[in-house]
Parts: C-alpha cells; sequence; structure tokens
DNA sequence: AAAAACTTTCAGAATATTTTGAAAATTCAA
DNA sequence: TTGAATTTTCAAAATATTCTGAAAGTTTTT
C-alpha cells in the first residue's frame, strides 16, 4: 500500500477491523467501536463516538454495553462531567485474552453441556445407541481437552515461556 | 434430561449442532448437514440429505460444497450410481483440527496481513504516528504469536505429550 | 419538587444473510 | 449424437440481524 496520512490510516484500522470482526461472528459496529476507542488517546463519550461513526445514539449505547461485557473497554467518569466516557483496554496481550477467554466461554462452554446432556439421556443398550455414545463422547473429550488447552495459555502469564515451548514444538 | 429414544437424541444432536454452530460464525445448515453425516453409519447423496433436513436442493448443494471446503467431508462416488455421495470424517480428532486450521487461515490469517499493510503505509516522523504504529505493531505481534500457537498445536500430533504439557501448565 | 442532562429501551425500518426452486449446465448411457 | 439423470447457478423470496430515533427511564442540579 503507498504511503497514508494518520487519520486514513485510521480510518483504515477502524473499517478493517470492522469488517474482519464480521467473520469471526462479532457485530461489524461493536468491532469499530473498540477499534476508535483503541486508537483514541483519550476517553470518549456517547456523542462523540455518534459524531465519529456516523451512528445512532442507541446502537452506540447497545455496543458500548456489549463491549463492556467483554471486557474490552471500561466506563470512566470523569470529575466534574455527567456524560460517561468510555476508554479501551491498551494492553494488546490483555486484549486478546480476554477476547480468548470470552470465545472460550461462549463456543465451547455450550458445547460440553450439550453433549454431556446427550449422554446421560441415552442408555447404551443397543448396537446402535453405543455408535451414537460413542461419537458423542468423543466429542466430549476434545471440546474438553480444547477448553483445557485454551484455559491454560490464558494462565500463563509468563509467555516467554509458552513461547519457548511453542519454538521448541515448531522445529 | 430424561431418557431419549435414538431418533430424538440424534435430532436433538443435529439441532444442537446447528445452534451453536451459528454462535461460531458458521452457517446453521452447514453445521446440520455435518452433524447429519457425522452420525449417519452410511454416506448419503442430495436427495437424503433434502429429505432428512427439509430443505432445498440448491441449499444442500452449496452447503455441501462449503463443507468440502472446510475439509470436513468428502465426495464418495459409489460403482453403479450416478448420484455423488457425501461421507464426513468420522475421527473427532482430525475434525477439531481441520476446523482449527480453517479458522486459523480465516480469522488470523487476514489480520495479520492488514496489520503489515497499515505498518508500511506510515512513517513514523511524528509523535502521533509512533503512537498509532505502536499498537498495530502490538496487534501484528499478538497475531503472530496466536497464529503459531495453533501451528503449533496442529502439528503436534502426539497428543498425549501436549496433554501432559497442559496438565503441568494447570497445577 | 421540578427541570435539565443524560442513558436506556424497543418497535419498526433498514440491511444482510440464507434459502428456494426453476432454469442452465454438465455428465453419462445408449 | 440424443436425451435422461444429475449437479450447479442465481435471481427473487424468506428470514435473521442490526440500526434508528423517539419515548421512557434515570440521575443530578437547581
Amino acid at each position: 500500500m503507498a504511503l497514508m496520512e494518520l487519520k486514513e490510516a485510521k480510518d483504515k484500522f477502524i473499517h478493517t477491523w470492522g469488517t474482519l470482526a464480521t467473520q469471526w461472528g462479532i457485530n461489524r459496529t461493536m468491532a469499530q467501536i473498540h477499534a476508535l476507542l483503541l486508537l483514541s488517546p483519550r476517553s470518549m463519550n456517547a456523542d462523540e463516538i455518534m459524531a465519529d461513526l456516523q451512528i445512532s445514539r442507541g446502537n452506540v449505547n447497545m455496543n458500548l454495553r456489549d463491549l463492556m461485557d467483554w471486557g474490552l473497554i471500561y466506563k470512566q467518569l470523569l470529575p466534574g462531567e455527567r456524560k460517561e466516557f468510555f476508554i479501551a483496554e491498551k494492553d494488546i496481550w490483555k486484549v486478546a485474552k480476554q477476547i480468548a477467554k470470552e470465545r472460550r466461554r461462549r463456543e465451547i462452554g455450550p458445547l460440553i453441556e450439550a453433549m454431556e446432556d446427550l449422554k446421560e439421556g441415552i442408555q447404551p443398550d443397543t448396537e446402535e445407541k453405543e455408535e451414537f455414545l460413542k461419537i458423542v463422547n468423543e466429542i466430549s473429550k476434545v471440546s474438553v481437552f480444547a477448553d483445557n488447552t485454551m484455559t491454560s495459555l490464558l494462565k500463563s502469564d509468563e509467555n516467554w515461556l509458552l513461547n519457548n515451548f511453542i519454538k521448541v514444538f515448531n522445529k
């Protein structure tokens, strides 16, 4: 890409972040607000975000709440200000961990639960039922494994250690 | 959940798989066809899938192709049959790896590329631009790390080794 | 207590995604 | 070849998701 001015690059960042997000099952506007706050050196209020991204108040409000649920932004009450201000977590490692954590909770958790339910509902008293349970059990095992792996990665704040482990594995 | 008959359990499995899939940004019908084939002891053709899930031919055709792109099902040409038959990969570890691989490719790849583009477009000749590049660089680092981690996990066919590593980490 | 400042809600509108099904294209047997 | 069987395409319809903006709710100031 050719040389860009800062404003242009920031817009591209916000736009790109929004587009990629839809590919990961995240709402585009939520991602754009997140990107905007990530790039903003100071906290912003709803009106500023509305003006910046040209979106409605309701939309901003809803997505700010979602972003807080995801643990990606914080509410900041400034002295002497009635309005609420929002600031993004700037430590990208924390951001990544937060996203991974949330996705683990939303994507793997329900899968494990659903498989447990199925296991409990079926008595393996025929060949067919055994076949079925075999698959359910396998999925159960794999999802518990994925869950554990995620948890481990998230717990390891010593990234260098993990990093080294990974490098060895790559050889 | 109370005791279920096999048919009921299979339907629940297919339904659940479809619902969960939408939460991970995957098309519901694609997931249902996948679930149906996972549970089917024999390969199925388009007409059978249409009848089973009550969906149109076009829909079945499109999603079968997507499932093949994901590497989750295979086309099977049976001798003496004009119709194409499809069979799912039954090894759940392979399925999980395939899904992880595909998501890595679709979700992390474009992110890395986008950040590289931004880095190239900006000259760090002002304080502001340096700030911006710092964030882009951080995201770049984190996504390359995530990419490597995924790759390592995928390469390790010796699951026991990884499993042990993970257990140690959990202590 | 009233009013002003601000946030939240939610029904309807706008947009995006998925699905249908008939027509076009392809494959294969005769 | 021809034509029957099968697969693929794609425009329009159905469905699902997201967004708007005005009204309702809340908090703070006077």
